[in-house]
DNA sequence: GTTCTAGAAC
DNA sequence: GTTCTAGAAC
């Protein structure tokens, strides 16, 4: 591991003023690895700075700006006398998230979208796609419209119960993009860091935490210090429902004839989170976070060796090694 | 969301 | 005795 986190510098990152790299593509893989990629320098990195923060270089650090300062004072959780649910509210109200935000919280902004690193990340590889408020930013500075009202912002409750059916397909639109280019970012990453690139995750947590929608995009190793809880494990599991795909969710936009029923299960997800430990990779049965911890171990251990055979053999990686185990 | 810790499980 | 979870507190 060493030396693998380099959060991109803000010089590097999509310039906020440059239009959307992706948001001119509609969903579909085929817009995901291609040239509409931006450009950054080889010595970015997509890498969480859980274990890494605190070996940050000094200097930046020190350039983090007095208003990143008052900030994060200020979003942190409880500081206010509860908790701060708003936290990915101010980032996503910020106008210039770019010049706001410390590289080692923002990984890239666009016009409409921010990626930011999760504070606690659920594996090797996690981050949160916001869609910026007012959505998308106006050209011009008098008008503070937004296609949507904040509210419609908060969860991915209030987006599907929203009216405007055009406005919510393209919040979904521009996180969705911006969940490809990060998604190339991490696989850059694993493949400098590991040699190989295994699978990552794209979807909304039924029932999140903090307020103002968010997507996680997370890699399916779920290997981290910060995954402590059965329920940590649980909400991540594609298969169980509280953490629904963004697919699935494009899905339901595309027949939106049962949105009530999805957003009824929305919030009757909770008592997923109680669903017994199993692994998400093989369905085996574990009794207790440590064993789970050792089970993921070994899985990652597996694969890429695996993974790295099939390449040392076949000079490319299958295309899908998630499913040879 | 995390941290803390009592008491259950081993 | 130690490890671990789960609920309360924050």
């Amino acid at each position: 591991m060493g030396n693998c986190f380099a959060p991109i510098s803000p010089d590097s990152a999509d310039s906020e003023d440059e239009p959307p790299s992706a948001a001119a593509a509609g969903p579909g893989r085929s817009t995901g690895r291609t040239s509409e990629r931006q450009p950054r320098p080889s010595s970015s990195s997509a890498r969480n700075p859980s274990q890494d923060r605190n070996r940050s270089h000094p200097s930046r650090r020190q350039s983090t700006s007095k208003r990143i300062r008052k900030h994060s004072r200020s979003s942190s959780l409880f500081s206010m006398g509860g908790p701060s649910l708003d936290a990915l509210r101010n980032y996503a109200t910020l106008s210039h998230p770019q010049s706001s935000l410390s590289p080692s919280k923002l990984l890239i902004s666009n016009k409409t979208t921010l990626a930011i690193f999760d504070n606690y990340p659920k594996a090797k590889y996690h981050f949160l796609i916001l869609p910026r408020y007012p959505f998308p930013p106006q050209s011009n500075p008098d008008s503070k419209n937004s296609i949507l009202p904040l509210n419609a912002l908060d969860d991915l409750k209030s987006l599907l119960l929203c009216d405007d059916r055009e406005a919510r397909e393209e919040v979904m639109r521009a996180l969705y993009n911006t969940a490809l280019e990060v998604e190339e970012m991490i696989k850059d990453e694993m493949l400098k860091t590991e040699g190989y690139e295994w699978k990552v995750d794209m979807g909304f947590h039924a029932i999140p935490s903090m307020k103002h929608i968010h997507l996680h995009v997370i890699s399916d190793d779920r290997i981290s210090p910060s995954l402590k809880t059965k329920k940590h494990h649980n909400s991540f599991r594609p298969d169980l429902g509280f953490f629904i795909p963004i697919m699935e969710v494009q899905r339901w936009l595309d027949d939106d004839s049962n949105i009530q029923e999805r957003v009824a299960a929305l919030s009757d997800a909770e008592r997923l989170l109680n669903t017994p430990l199993t692994c998400h990779k093989c369905d085996e049965f574990i009794t207790n976070i440590p064993k789970l911890k050792n089970h993921l171990e070994k899985h990652f251990v597996d694969e890429r060796a695996s993974a790295l055979r099939y390449i040392a053999r076949h000079g490319t990686q299958r295309s899908s090694d998630e499913d040879m185990f």
